[in-house]
DNA sequence: ATGAAAGCGCTAACAG
DNA sequence: CTGTTAGCGCTTTCAT
């Protein structure tokens, strides 16, 4: 296991009977050299199994290729599609994807981030539990793409899921509901606060009573608290602040004998996987979190093949080409959400 | 964003006002280093907000801290425990954990191991859709643990879905059912042929006409085609390949107007997100996935962290010790798992 | 077109 | 206890 030493580049030209740099340009850059020489140098690179060492590289370069994607959790669902749109798209451009579970906590998170730098090129930060000033410092030392926040100067990518709600609360209206629940989510949620703001006006618009419970964690156990503050409430339909949670509230419905639609309508937002195994199939706010993934990977790898000008640019070039590549163009992504009505809403009761 | 050039043991050593191998012994091994030079050093270090080069260490000392974990799909749920469970235990031990995604291909799986060598200290292979030949070549080259594999030599982790979906027959048996079809999986799955091998003899010792359908892709959308099969065979229960083959079987049947149990039982495997949340809750084999994840890294640390014997080893001590180190006692871990019956199975109609 | 040599950041001898 | 030196594997001047 793991034992025979790796040939290295040494040994290549060695066998080859060049000298380490004719070797390296061979492997690297077949033009500057003679042909023979390199297709001689290829062939015994390929016969002894050669694999340049990333680590040295990394050395050199300043750059290793590896880009880590940052999450409170990565057995929350909502998150593998980024895991997905990420990994793919680094993939396809040769990066290598590391993955780093913050555990929920805004401290094992900076930690994570300081730690990171160095080890990667750069970092897609998603649903941070850090505030905005902590992110942007980190942003000095470490190329990064937050999803689902807005840091003035750093790139991100945007799901709307307020908007999203905005549809939920609509259809809803025009179902007949007059009052609902919103079970709201954690406290430090960037999200959560979003929508909030945007379902608070809209309630007003529409004429219905919208009552905020919460907040809950985001997972399918605090669902029977959300179910229970709704129905004290008087709601006829809830709102989750995503599926797990809504899970969560139909389980308790269920439990409790409370039909739904019929007596409760629920919906949630994110539509992860079960949201249309569930019976009745849950009606929610469907965000297209792989392809948010795929863009955060986008703008980040943007970044990174951009950053090609090393020596430190002339103060000159930092005024000019505002238009080519604007400073601050950084206005982050908003990627629309839409609506999948199933049958865990109705008309009111 | 990323600018600022990191400062290096060499600043801090000059800020410290003390040599570069000083800095570095204060900073690895403060007892070997005056007290108060140490002390210097290191509020120096912290300062300058000095970090360690990976790619430094990595070079010279030929260990990058980072284990890869290998699957074939990211977005299978199945896998999701073991992402979970593997990357606990090695950040619990200081390491970095990355994601390779081998899109279900044995190319990429191959090409992702080569790539793989030099930039990581060991991997966990799960499901691996290669040949033991290759496997056991690969394991030359890279410390290696396979999940759900048996590979002589190579350690490894195995999750006794055979032996859960005998005793889910046995349970089917009892509900008085005399002809079950099983759902196979991919002919390239290593665990299908382990259970189609384990359930043959226990039906026939059951008195229990078995009926092989498949093979089918581990996914719902096959779910239809095996609920078709396992109705034409004139079944009166299915036991599928995977939970979300039966999801897929729960929903054709559902659309087709088959009352499960009643006519139809349905038993999954893996008791993966869901299997509680559809209607009917699906009867599973429930297995320790995340378990099996902390072991498999277990191992693969014992295996890392045991290979301080670097400069190779003389052939008398590969002889020597047996017990202590057996060289071959690489048995894999049998990990068990239970039936978890739930209400897609009643009694035969 | 190719070789020799320097150096990325760090640690491990080897002096002193 | 601390400084000097060498070298990990590689790319990149700088010569030739």
């Amino acid at each position: 296991m793991a034992v025979r030493r790796q040939p290295t580049l040494r040994d290549v030209a060695a066998a080859a009977g060049v000298a380490v740099s004719t070797a390296s340009r061979a492997l690297t850059r077949p033009g500057r050299v003679n042909a023979d020489t390199a297709d001689r140098v290829v062939a015994v690179a390929k016969e002894l199994g050669y694999i340049p060492s990333a680590s040295a590289r990394a050395l050199l370069s300043g750059r290793t290729a590896t880009v880590a994607l940052v999450l409170p959790d990565v057995t929350n669902p909502f998150f593998f599609g980024l895991v997905r749109g990420t990994g793919a798209r680094l993939r396809e451009s040769g990066y290598v994807q590391v993955l780093a579970d913050t555990e929920e906590s805004a401290e094992v998170e900076a930690d994570t981030l300081r730690k990171l730098r160095g080890q990667v090129d750069g970092a897609v930060l998603a649903a941070s539990r850090l505030s905005d000033e902590q992110i942007a410092a980190a942003a000095a030392d470490l190329a990064l793409v937050v999803v689902n926040r807005t840091i003035p100067g750093t790139p991100g990518v945007l799901l709307d899921t307020a908007g999203g709600m905005v549809r939920a609360l609509e259809h809803l209206a025009s179902l007949g509901h007059r009052r609902v629940a919103y079970a709201s989510g954690p406290a430090t949620s960037w999200s959560d606060g979003r929508r909030r703001e945007a379902l608070l006006p809209a309630a007003a618009r529409l004429g219905v009573e919208l009552v905020v419970v919460g907040p809950y964690a985001p997972v399918r156990q605090a669902g029977a608290q959300a179910a229970d503050a709704a129905l004290a409430a008087g709601a006829t339909a809830v709102v989750a602040f995503n599926d797990l949670l809504a899970f969560g509230v139909l389980e308790r419905l269920d439990a409790l004998g409370v039909p739904v639609p019929e007596r409760m309508s629920v919906i949630g937002c994110d539509d992860i996987f079960g949201a249309d195994l569930v019976r009745p199939a849950l009606t929610t706010v469907e965000s297209p979190v792989e392809r948010a993934g795929r863009m955060a990977a986008d703008l980040l790898l943007a970044r990174l093949e951009g950053d090609q000008t090393d020596d430190e640019p002339t103060g000159a070039d930092l005024d000019d080409e505002p238009l080519a590549h604007p400073r601050d163009a950084a206005d982050p992504v908003l990627l629309p959400t839409h609506l999948v009505v199933r049958s865990s809403t109705g008309a009111a009761g």
